[in-house]
DNA sequence: TAGTTCGCACCTAGGTGAAAATAT
DNA sequence: ATATTTTCACCTAGGTGCGAACTA
């Protein structure tokens, strides 16, 4: 994924569908990007792959993604897909537009929180989400990237530009255009599906938790770990 | 104002400021439109002014648009001037985006609501803002506008194009350029202040009110009668 | 030399009034 | 006649990868 100095948007966006809230009380929805290890990567071009080199670079500072629809009754949650499409990534380590903070070169693995409210309880852009009975928090394996300022892949900088359409300007014209099934045939590691994962899946889940039903499916959004 | 089908924002959009609110409270800050008057306007060429033609049309269903940055503590709608620029007003009566729907060739009274979030309570956008001790409502004459879904005054016209950076197609090219002062200057009804209010100035406002303390600003968004 | 930054052409998305077409 | 609707050229605002310049 490619990151700036001013912040550049996730491509493809995470984008979730909710199922199982109570749909009086109110959530925040939110999406923060962890590291996927303790790894500085490097892209090797003679063999297509990335490689450990070395050890990450020292922390960034926490940030947080709080959806714009927060806060919403679970029934406003889940009557829609939920799109992360206005989040931004940014590598710089003073970033003030409350973007997400991260190295380059490393590989990420964003998490998708739903926090119930709690009274007087303010979520923050710039701390940790709380970990509580209240939040439940959810990572989908397919979706960790890679980090980097300028591509390294000509099969990612190809799948960038025929599936962004702010990218339309770099396209081949007219004959080298495919449809979406043909697209997807050519990128062996391009694999969208429609997930679901129980709350039942989730480590430490307690039985009688007021989610315990809640699903969540990533509709779209899979990204290749190399990207 | 101009009033589409599809929805048009008001130009120049309604600016605040607020102060004087418990920084630790939630509050909603909306905004509607209600008639001047019972009477239908046309604009009468040769002697430049709108005259009463009737009675008002009947009424149309009520909408409150509530600023996409509700609900927020006092704290945090204090810190900013908050604008009502995404605002839109149609004509028509079966919308389903949410617009604020008018009548063309009518006079409407803007109106500004500071609403203290109750528990529970849910504010609506297709119903009134409810009224009670927690609802502070705020009108400015200044504000008073006339629909019409084509301008009816050259004057008005001008003022648009010379004003909106969405117009700039439109603008004579350099020359005929002015500074804001000069333009304000050649306006004579367009009297752009800086004015203030305070809830001490509403009638019925009570003693020991936790929002006595209230005032609001208009700063930039006065709009001609005529317009 | 590998990685980053910056200006750019080229898009999407959507807010303007003009003018022609249509409705009342 | 007068008012409204529709389409359009021309903007603002901002999301793309490219490629040259820069950096360590």
């Amino acid at each position: 994924m490619i990151i700036t100095k001013a912040g550049r948007r996730m491509f493809p966006a995470m984008r979730v569908k909710i199922s199982g809230l109570d749909p009086r009380q109110q959530y925040y929805v939110a999406m923060d990007v962890i590291p996927l290890d303790n790894k500085r990567y490097r892209y090797v071009y003679h063999s297509s792959k990335w490689m450990a080199a070395g050890n990450a670079d020292s922390p960034v500072p926490p940030r947080v993604y709080v959806h714009p629809d927060s806060l919403a009754s679970g029934e406003t949650w889940m009557r829609q897909v939920i799109s992360f499409d206005k989040l931004k990534l940014t590598n710089n380590e003073l970033d003030d537009q409350g973007h997400i903070i991260l190295h380059s070169m490393h590989k990420y693995q964003p998490r998708v929180h739903v926090i119930q409210k709690e009274r007087g309880e303010e979520l923050s852009h710039v701390r940790a989400v709380p970990q509580g009975d209240g939040t439940r928090t959810l990572s989908f394996p397919e979706t960790v990237f890679t980090t980097v300022t300028a591509y390294q892949n000509q099969q990612i900088t190809k799948l960038k530009i025929d599936r962004n359409p702010f990218a339309k300007g770099f396209r081949d014209s007219g004959r080298n255009r495919m449809g979406l099934e043909a697209l997807v045939e050519s990128y062996g590691f391009w694999r969208p599906s429609l997930r679901s994962l129980m709350f039942e899946d989730i480590p430490g889940m307690k039985q009688g938790d007021k989610l315990m039903l809640m699903s969540i499916m990533i509709l779209v959004s899979l990204t290749p770990v190399c990207l």
